[in-house]
DNA sequence: GTAGGGTTAG
């Protein structure tokens, strides 16, 4: 193709980066365990001094622009200006790939070219083939009778679909023996390679492929391509690209079925979809013309990165290029779609369906419910449930954990229980996964006996939990403070023999982050990428959101080597470090249970909070340093973490240069933080509305909490009119699906910050009611909630906030007698208030850091306009 | 050689 191709369209809008560790690198990694890799030997453990001034400038704010003498000016290269944060946020949530094995789907026989003799020889090696000899005597009855390749083709492949492992091994290796022909030696070999693949048995398709490579029949495309996708199988999708270079260097041509299964490798192995693309165009160059299956597969790799966008472009490209689609092709982009948090436009697509002849089915179904659920929409995700039980399709294990997963969520537990029984009356037994969504949903809602009752059920009916069961119960039992229970968890996820992974990692990361044990968490942190597990974003954010809430006592940062260090006052860290150091075997369980054991003692895990609290929030630059060397992109929630360290942080100068420093990275985003921080509304504005309008593509909750940790970070250091400005915004853009009338004002979703300067606008809002001589609502509310949305179960902070506030300003709210959560007052009551010759400027802003243009009229006019 | 479900950060 000399011309340029059509692919050319296929080009992600956004780029996805992918975070994660795929299964063979981790393997890899755990093989080398030995040799110091870039992970560990950046980890070091030596103290430096903070490369940053110690006592900043603390006289006039810096110009806008940072100087380029900061302490990152030896930086290699800076990332690119524009902010990824959509591209981050939008994607698909889980950075857990290989957990879901994408085994057990049978290879149907059905259309194979096997003799009746052969079903006969199969049932006799099921029923009789105990043993090696019993096999090899049922294998020799059936040997003159059997034909060629295809009735032990038939055979192999039948005791694979039954499990039957290494009876479909010696069935293969007693049919090479005694076939002559290579060609037909080949088929077996390929055969077998595809079933061990099945079954996720890929050191065993290995093995066979080597064998028959050595013994001179494996050298063939099928082979090689049955060995691709036996690694693809299992996530081995580095390893399955090695394979197709290595099959090149044998002489060998890639097919179309090679190169469809080293694309269906990658995107099940979290391949970056740019990557995938090279592959795709190097199948283009070599001759090799895709097919429907290529493009599922390649939308494939878009649904997984949440890439909705381009999932659309390749659909438009094949009907381009006169490719049919199929369900599949639907079901995968509206996955695409769904992942990428396009809700809306999933629907559309899958009402389309019909007038192309494809009718959507229980997967089509079980991909929407599950998008709705996902963006929060739940009520969305039952009507569709409903509309497909009234359209009659039936339901299948896969949308009966949909919906198990979907009532937990809704704390609706009698609806998931009738499914379980539903599920018990068409014979569909409870898996892991039915289990793990219980488990998750009764946890969610505090419910720990039912915890219990389900963990003992599912180890009764002998469903073993998987490392998803143990992250779940230890997340919740962490979330619950119930450190010990979490340990117990941990301790029979260690018996179970299971390796952790990030997630797992980082959750018990975040348990410390959360009870202010950073160093702890930074230990762990170092322990798992000894453990050659990469930590994500997720990870460093949870480590981020510790800063400013911990107590440790001195933290030293060396951005250089790109170490992060904790250097603590006491000695005991460091004595503690060589004590585990010691203990290379068990060290790994007696640092998380040291850890957790701590908590537990604790309970609430203030260990170390007499200590002397110091700014530590700077340490945040060595972190965002280290992310940005292991190129492991900062998203919105980063940012967030990054505002509400700043607002935990008493100094200004910390926190501004913090912001000032971080403008190297992202200069949109820390930008505005910084320019809105230092009162430069003027110059920063316009690139904050771009900025929101970003986020505004976010799902609620994510946008909603940039605007909470960006409002809050403004009020507490005293920009109030700025904040005001961020929430009026937000309101505008409905970030916090809130009432806002005259008659009430609802702040349960808000951070205090947002929520007081909302406070001062509203009233204000209903101070301009009263003096255009309207009449006020009889009743008045403002309502806090009960802390709903705080991870603190029944926190009241916003609620005493609002308290203190009201009390401060004389407005004469009073807290409902029936509703602890309501602040009310009577119309006429307010309106006197409102009256008084103090109250304006009560409610009037004023920003601590002098605003050039700033005016008071100016403030009202702009309020009212947004507000309205 | 192709699709959907379970977990972590705010």
């Amino acid at each position: 193709m000399a011309s340029t191709p059509p692919h050319c369209s296929i080009t992600a809008t956004k780029p996805y980066q992918s975070h994660q560790y795929p299964q063979n690198q981790r393997l890899k990694s755990q093989r080398n365990a030995r040799q110091p890799n870039q992970w560990t030997t950046q980890q070091v453990s030596l103290p430096k001094p903070l490369p940053l001034p110690s006592q900043p400038p603390r006289s006039a704010p810096r110009p806008p622009l940072p100087a380029p003498t900061s302490s990152f000016s030896s930086l290699p290269s800076l990332p690119p200006p524009k902010s990824d944060l959509v591209t981050a946020f939008s994607g698909r949530r889980s950075t857990r790939f290989v957990s879901k094995m994408h085994l057990g789907r049978p290879k149907t026989t059905v259309g194979s070219r096997h003799s009746a003799l052969a079903e006969e020889a199969l049932h006799h090696a099921v029923q009789y083939g105990k043993n090696d000899l019993a096999l090899d005597d049922v294998l020799l009855s059936f040997e003159t009778r059997l034909g060629g390749s295809d009735d032990y083709t038939f055979l192999l492949r039948e005791l694979g679909n039954r499990g039957e492992c290494w009876k479909a091994i010696r069935c293969f290796e007693f049919a090479v023996r005694r076939e002559r022909r290579r060609t037909e030696q080949g088929k077996l070999a390929s055969s077998m390679i595809s079933t061990l693949g099945r079954l996720g048995k890929v050191e065993l398709a290995k093995n066979v492929f080597q064998t028959a490579v050595d013994d001179g029949y494996g050298k063939t495309v099928y082979t090689y391509s049955a060995l691709i996708s036996a690694y693809g199988r299992s996530g081995y999708c580095e390893e399955a690209i090695r394979v197709l270079e290595s099959m090149k260097d044998a002489g060998l041509k890639p097919n179309l079925v090679t190169y469809n299964a080293v694309i269906d490798a990658c995107g099940k192995g979290g391949v970056e979809f740019k990557r995938v693309v090279e592959i795709f165009n190097e199948m283009l160059r070599n001759g090799v013309q895709p097919d429907r299956i290529t493009y599922n597969s390649l939308l494939a790799v878009c649904s997984r990165g949440g890439l909705w966008e381009a999932a659309q472009n390749l659909f438009s490209e094949m009907v381009d290029r006169g490719i049919d689609q199929d369900i599949y092709t639907y079901n995968t982009l509206l996955d695409a779609i769904c992942k990428g948090g396009q809700m809306d436009l999933a629907y559309q697509m899958m009402s389309e369906m019909p007038s192309k002849n494809i009718l959507p089915n229980v997967v089509t179904y079980s991909t929407i419910i599950d998008g709705y659920a996902k963006a929060g929409r739940l009520e969305d995700a039952l009507s569709l449930f409903n509309e497909m039980k009234f359209l009659a399709i039936s339901l299948d294990r896969v949308l009966y954990n949909t919906l198990l997963s979907l009532y937990g969520k809704l704390g609706r537990f009698e609806d998931a229980l009738n499914v379980c029984k539903e599920m018990e009356s068409v014979g569909i037994a409870k898996d892991v996964v039915s289990y793990n969504a219980l488990l998750g949903g009764y946890g969610k809602q505090g419910k720990y006996d039912e915890v219990k009752r389900m963990y003992n059920e599912m180890i009764e009916e002998h469903v073993s939990p998987n490392i998803l069961t143990y992250s779940t119960l230890i997340d919740l039992y962490s979330k619950g403070g119930l450190y010990a229970e979490a340990m117990r968890v941990f301790r029979e996820f260690k018996h179970a023999g299971l390796k952790a992974d990030v997630v797992l990692y980082s959750e018990l990361i975040n348990a410390l982050c959360k009870n202010g044990l950073v160093e702890s968490a930074l230990s762990l942190l170092d322990e798992m990428t000894k453990e050659g597990i990469r930590p994500n974003v997720v990870t460093y954010n949870s480590i981020i959101d510790a800063f400013g809430r911990s107590a440790a006592t001195e933290c030293a940062v060396d951005a250089a080597p790109g170490g992060i260090m904790l250097q603590t006052g006491s000695s005991s860290t460091v004595s503690e470090r060589k004590v585990f150091e010691i203990q290379v075997g068990d060290r790994e369980d007696n640092r998380f249970l040291k850890m957790f054991g701590q908590l537990a003692a604790e309970k609430a895990g203030y260990a170390i909070k007499d200590r002397k609290v110091r700014q530590e929030i700077l340490c945040i630059l060595g972190i965002f340093q280290k992310m940005h060397e292991l190129d492991i992109k900062p998203n919105v929630v980063t940012f967030s973490a990054i505002l509400n360290a700043c607002s935990r942080c008493n100094s200004f100068d910390d926190a501004s240069m913090l912001l000032e420093e971080l403008r190297l990275f992202d200069n949109q985003v820390y930008g505005v933080a910084h320019g809105l921080l230092m009162g430069y509304r003027d110059n920063v504005w316009v690139k904050a509305q771009s900025l929101f309008d970003e986020v505004k593509q976010m799902d609620s909750s994510t946008a909603s909490a940039f605007y909470n940790a960006l409002t809050d970070m403004l009020w507490h250091f005293g920009q109030k009119q700025g904040a005001q400005l961020v929430v009026l915004e937000g309101k505008r853009r409905n970030v916090w699906e809130s009432a806002w009338s005259d008659s009430c004002l609802d702040l349960h979703l808000m951070s205090p910050g947002a929520a007081r300067a909302m406070v001062h606008a509203w009233l204000l809002n209903i101070r301009t009611i009263v003096f255009k001589g309207q009449q006020l609502p009889n009743l008045l509310s403002i309502l806090t909630g009960w802390g709903k949305h705080s991870k603190v179960v029944g926190d009241s902070t916003l609620r005493r906030a609002i308290e203190a506030l009201l009390t401060s300003m004389g407005a004469p709210f009073h807290i409902a007698k029936c509703n602890l959560g309501r602040f009310i007052s009577t119309g006429s009551v307010a309106a006197a208030w409102l009256k008084e010759s103090g109250t304006l400027e009560v409610l009037v802003l004023h920003d601590d850091r002098t605003y050039p243009k700033g005016a008071h009229l100016d403030q009202i006019s702009n309020f009212q306009a947004l507000a309205l």
